[in-house]
DNA sequence: CGTGCTGTTGAGGACGATCAATGACGGTGG
DNA sequence: CCACCGTCATTGATCGTCCTCAACAGCACG
């Protein structure tokens, strides 16, 4: 097992979903408590594994919350490779879809990007939530909103912007996310094939994006893995405006 | 004015209303009616008009929906050019994020692609709807996610698509968003511009991939206009799949 | 009956994909 | 402890798609 993104395994959950559901607006204890209480089950996942596919399906009436760990929705193209759409950090609901949405058929596929510790929500816990507690309910609602919005950058991201700041972009807005939720790291848990099916680029070319941007003294040279040495010019080659993700408190030197 | 686009004018609000709850999951048409009375102002927009943007800020403390026409959702790159980021076509709440999300800064535009007709509703009365029936406020929470939906199959469209199936797809998505309203015209109202915008290639391109569409007899040679003459050929070009849709009952022939 | 926007055509060039091969590292088993 | 193996990273060369620039045609509207 690489020790890719450890980082992120070291993490309290209870203290994640504080931030994040202060993020969506929420700031009362009990409804955070409330919806820790009902995550009864727990299970692992293992680096590129898929913890839900076609192939695996996902358990029957229950939603997964990534605790630990990074993951990433994905599709398939049709020539079989992976197309990521997103990644998923601590502290997310992950299929909130398929419980409000119960007769998707998205071809959505989660896979580890790390290794992972999920916790599982049977629909019916969801359910009371949302009527004992209205609040969750819009702080969901509202963190699907913000999921657009990102969706909304990148894909102005990825269609026109060239290699260097597309990447630059995406590596941007993973360290904000992470900062987000108290993790600081300047290490990003990803391959660069990872990267390259998020940037919609070939391994090949997301490899010599990588050079560059060594060469710019943006990422480590030292390192195998994706390290970010200098974010300030990472940001500059992005032109990142991090204001997009509607972070209440977005950290300081993030927007243009 | 053009008449591109008539079509999507002559509409019945609370039939389109009707139709888009159903499917939502909402069958009471009470709670559709309750939603069309708290529609209380109206306003029009011009083709090419911004109705929201930076310079033409929506107004305070209410949300729009658009009633008749298309229109579109749009950022603007940094070199100036406009990246349409969806179509929206009537019975769509436009900015609800406004609503929920009220500090977000996420810079979208809203822009009429057709002469749109446009409902306002207050704050208030959102608020109000949302205690009294909330399943209203379910079923916004799954357009939301119904959006969502469609910007994760745009963003495996654009990434990766070469330019003919790239559009041929897009048009297909955009030609079953009609049917699905009671709309099944055949000539879609948008220019090659709009089009461009939207698929994210060059005007000049777009017109290459376009008399590429027509030579394949997907569109007609005859119209100035975007005119699907013959649908099936076009999905096949787009290896277009609708399920992503997620339409309870996705007009026949438009899965793969 | 012009004026502007949209559509059309041609030529050249840039960016990124693909193919192919090699290197480097981590994990595994002898 | 070392040899092996698979995954990931790296490099070179070629090719195709799409962009840009530039010019012109045609339709729609005033």
């Amino acid at each position: 097992m690489s020790t890719r993104g450890a980082d992120v395994l070291d993490i309290d959950p209870a203290t994640v979903f504080a931030a994040r559901f202060r993020h969506l607006n929420i700031e009362d204890g009990n409804e955070v408590n409330a919806v820790l209480r009902i995550i009864r089950r727990h299970r692992g996942a293992r680096r590129d594994e898929d913890v839900t596919s076609d192939a695996n399906p996902p358990p029957p009436r229950s939603t997964i919350v990534l605790l630990a760990g990074v993951a990433c929705w994905y599709k398939r193209r049709e020539d079989g490779r992976r197309h990521i759409l997103d990644f998923q950090y601590p502290g997310t609901f992950c299929d909130l879809q398929r419980c409000l949405l119960p007769d998707a058929r998205d071809f959505l596929s989660l896979g580890a990007i790390t290794d992972c510790y999920l916790g599982i929500i049977d629909y019916s816990d969801i359910e009371k939530i949302l009527v004992q507690h209205p609040h969750v309910g819009l702080a969901l609602w509202r963190s699907t909103m913000l999921d657009g919005s990102i969706l909304r950058e990148r894909l102005l991201n990825m269609t026109y912007r060239p290699a260097l700041a597309r990447v630059a972009h995406l590596l941007c807005e993973q360290l904000v996310r992470l900062e987000a939720i108290g993790i600081s790291t300047r290490t990003l848990p990803f391959t660069q094939i990872d990267v390259a099916d998020a940037a919609g680029l070939s391994p090949v070319h997301m490899n010599r994006t990588v050079q560059m941007l060594r060469s710019y003294g943006a990422l480590s040279r030292d390192s195998r893995a994706i390290e970010v040495t200098n974010a300030q010019k990472l940001a500059k080659i992005a032109s990142f405006d991090g204001r997009y993700l509607n972070m209440p408190a977005l950290p300081p030197g993030w927007n243009a």
